[in-house]
DNA sequence: TCTGGGGTCCTAGGACCC
DNA sequence: TCTGGGGTCCTAGGACCC
């Protein structure tokens, strides 16, 4: 039996839990910029308001509905998942840490399900103020589904007989199934499969046609037959990205050379961190496709690295390189993406005769790891960097810094 | 004025090998 | 008149996830 512990609104949740006067207004969480909203609470759903919408859009409805904003913070929800998942870890021996604000446990061997699945809802709530919903079913696409019936409900939902599956779904959206996205639920409901049942009674060779073989996988889990397993170990990632959109749209060549140096200085801290070197680097530059006023272009390039590295002097002089190559006069550009693909781990990279030279801008590096984690992020950084971020995001609504600076530290009377 | 960021997996097709 | 068979690796594009 696999459980799937999901957060409610998970980031509007973490913001609560700091500011409880707000348990029942509507709140929303803003996106980087204040651009959209990406987090409601309950209230704000029940107000209409979708996920996505532009900010800018609400504005009076904000005022007129008291609704309560807050800029995105994710040092905040990273330390609140640590503290979910942590408390979830000693439910099972096996759990896979599957999001930021969800986890898969294995749930076999224990007496009593539905009751335990009780049980680690409240202890989530009571030890860190994060509400959650449990489902839990025979396989993980199931579990997924009484996850979402859970959060109807009272919170937990147990899938554990064959009744109970059917009956989940035969009114089951098609496109509310995990794995289904946009494009495959407008394929299945233009030839009326609308349900997960329906879904399910389709011969496996249309699916496997239609779907590949992933609709397949989902198509046999739909059926109680488990394809995928726990992920208990750790996998190191084969692709890394920094990209952000500026605060304002620019064309000023200098500005995007500062903004390509401080992405690919966030890039190679990032590689550095998870003991990651990369052999290719790409950089896009993309205008805004929402100002159809405006000409369009989304410039790319990929470069292949004459060594593995993540040093950041090296992965600046690269990412300026490719800039140049792309950079067109004539647009203004909303942002630049900074990507690393072919990733090695640190200590498989082959020695070449430069090693030498590598490894003064390593030390480079370590020296700068050093002195931001101890004084503060960017405080010491490249000349490339530029002094002021003039393409730095806009965030309005950001509350202190509750769990990461002594200074926003939480004051008791 | 203002519309997010960071990932995964699968498939098809091309270049290459013996 | 007639030109093989079996592979690997890489990339781009398309689907999905939170």
């Amino acid at each position: 039996m696999f459980g799937l512990v999901d957060c409610n609104n998970f980031y509007a949740s973490c913001h609560r839990v700091w500011m409880p006067e707000h348990r029942t207004s509507p709140v929303i969480v803003l996106s980087n910029n204040d651009g959209c909203v990406i987090a409601r609470s309950n209230e704000a759903k029940a107000l209409g308001i979708k996920m996505g919408t532009p900010f800018f859009e609400l504005k009076e409805m904000i005022i007129e509905k008291k609704i309560i904003v807050f800029s995105s913070h994710y040092a905040l929800y990273g330390d609140m998942s640590e503290r979910v998942m942590n408390n979830l870890a000693r439910f099972s021996p096996e759990v896979e840490v599957y999001s930021i604000d969800e986890c898969f446990l294995k749930l076999d061997g224990f007496d009593d399900i539905a009751k335990y699945m009780t049980k680690i809802r409240k202890t989530i709530i009571k030890n860190t103020g994060i509400p959650v919903s449990v489902g839990a079913a025979p396989t993980k696409t199931l579990a997924k589904l009484a996850n979402k019936l859970a959060k109807k409900g009272n919170g937990v939902c147990l899938l554990d007989t064959a009744d109970k599956i059917d009956l989940a779904l035969s009114d089951y959206p098609v496109e509310d199934v995990w794995g289904i996205g946009r494009q495959y639920a407008a394929k299945l409901i233009s030839l009326k499969i609308d349900t997960a049942e329906k879904f399910r009674k389709m011969p496996i060779e249309w699916v496997n046609k239609n779907m590949s073989i992933v609709g397949v996988r989902m198509w046999r889990e739909l059926r109680g037959e488990s394809c995928l397993n726990m992920k208990t170990y750790f996998e190191p990632k084969k692709g890394m990205c920094t990209s952000r959109a500026f605060g304002k749209l620019t064309d000023d060549y200098q500005e995007l050379q500062e903004a390509t140096s401080n992405y690919a200085s966030r890039l190679a801290f990032k590689l550095r961190r998870e003991k990651l070197c990369t052999n290719v680097l790409s950089v896009r530059l993309l205008t805004n496709m929402f100002r159809k006023d405006l000409p369009q272009a989304f410039p790319s390039i990929t470069i292949a690295l004459d060594h593995p590295v993540n040093n950041t002097p090296d992965l600046i002089k690269a990412a300026l390189r490719g800039l140049k190559k792309i950079f067109r006069k004539g647009f203004k550009f909303q942002k630049v993406e900074v990507s690393a693909t072919g990733l090695i781990p640190e200590n498989e990279v082959q020695l070449n005769f430069f090693k030498s030279y590598n490894d003064r801008n390593n030390k480079v590096s370590q020296v700068l790891d050093n002195l931001n984690s101890y004084y503060g992020k960017g405080t010491i950084r490249l000349a490339s960097e530029g002094l002021v971020k003039k393409w730095d995001m806009r965030r309005s609504f950001l509350t202190p810094d509750y769990t990461n600076s002594w200074d926003d530290i939480i004051k008791v009377k």
